[in-house]
DNA sequence: CCCTGATTCGC
DNA sequence: GCGAATCAGG
């Protein structure tokens, strides 16, 4: 099984639109690892890692042998990535504030398995996209109006994300709207599934609710 | 235990 | 390039 631009461009939507690993793997019908390798490889973002190998000092043993697992030798310094676990699991994350906040709130909620918090995986996953596109795009700050979804940011949501979006990649005929529309953890979850601008993961209209931009000074405090 | 993603390495 | 094996953190 090779990786066809129709795949690859699951994945990447997959991926974008904040399913697991596995999960992709499982709608793709490949592995989890073919998926992460996959995505590594694409040079897609890379999530939140559950670890974070540092480097391991250099050189430290060069001879090797004391045992089978003489790999993982040395690994590169990763890329800053956001991390920043902010104590904001509260209801208002998903509110107005900024999307950092949001996606801190939906990662800690999905991590806790609360299964009621405000946010959820999809949200995150949008606004990440949403950093993504709005910063580099200038380096103005963004906010989300995270819709309200809400509960299981566990099992449920994934499973109905995961027919939303490929809801969305059928009748695809060209990159859709992936603004999440109804609660993830309902059979009704679907994205909005409009054309999206190109470049960006949403169609005109919701971009203007993803991306607002606010004065730098305003937002400047932290 | 389960889950997650990252990295390495043989193919 | 691909993905299993492995690692490592929650």
């Amino acid at each position: 099984m090779s990786w066809t631009p129709e795949r690859i461009d699951e994945l990447t939507r997959l991926w974008e639109s904040g399913q697991s690993a596995s999960a992709i793997g499982k709608l793709l019908g490949v592995s989890k690892n073919a998926v992460v390798g996959k995505a590594h490889r694409m040079k897609l973002q890379a999530r939140p890692s559950p670890i974070k190998r540092g480097d391991d000092g250099g050189a430290s043993n060069s001879a090797s042998s004391a045992k089978p697992a003489a790999r993982q030798s040395s690994a590169s310094a990763r890329a800053a990535r956001p991390a920043s676990t902010t104590a904001g699991t509260d209801k208002g994350a998903a509110k107005n504030e900024p999307l950092q906040t949001v996606i801190s709130a939906a990662l800690a909620a999905k991590s806790a398995g609360s299964g009621n918090s405000e946010a959820s995986s999809a949200v995150a996953a949008k606004a990440a996209a949403a950093v993504r596109n709005g910063q580099s795009a200038s380096g103005a700050q963004s906010a989300a109006q995270a819709p309200s979804v809400a509960k299981a940011a566990r099992g449920t949501s994934r499973d109905s994300v995961a027919s939303a979006t490929r809801a969305v990649n059928a009748s695809r005929r060209g990159p859709k709207c992936l603004w999440p529309i109804g609660d993830p953890g309902d059979a009704d979850f679907h994205f909005c599934g409009e054309p999206a601008l190109s470049g960006k993961p949403y169609c005109a209209e919701h971009c203007a609710k993803a991306y607002i931009t606010r004065s730098r000074s305003d937002s400047a405090a932290a």
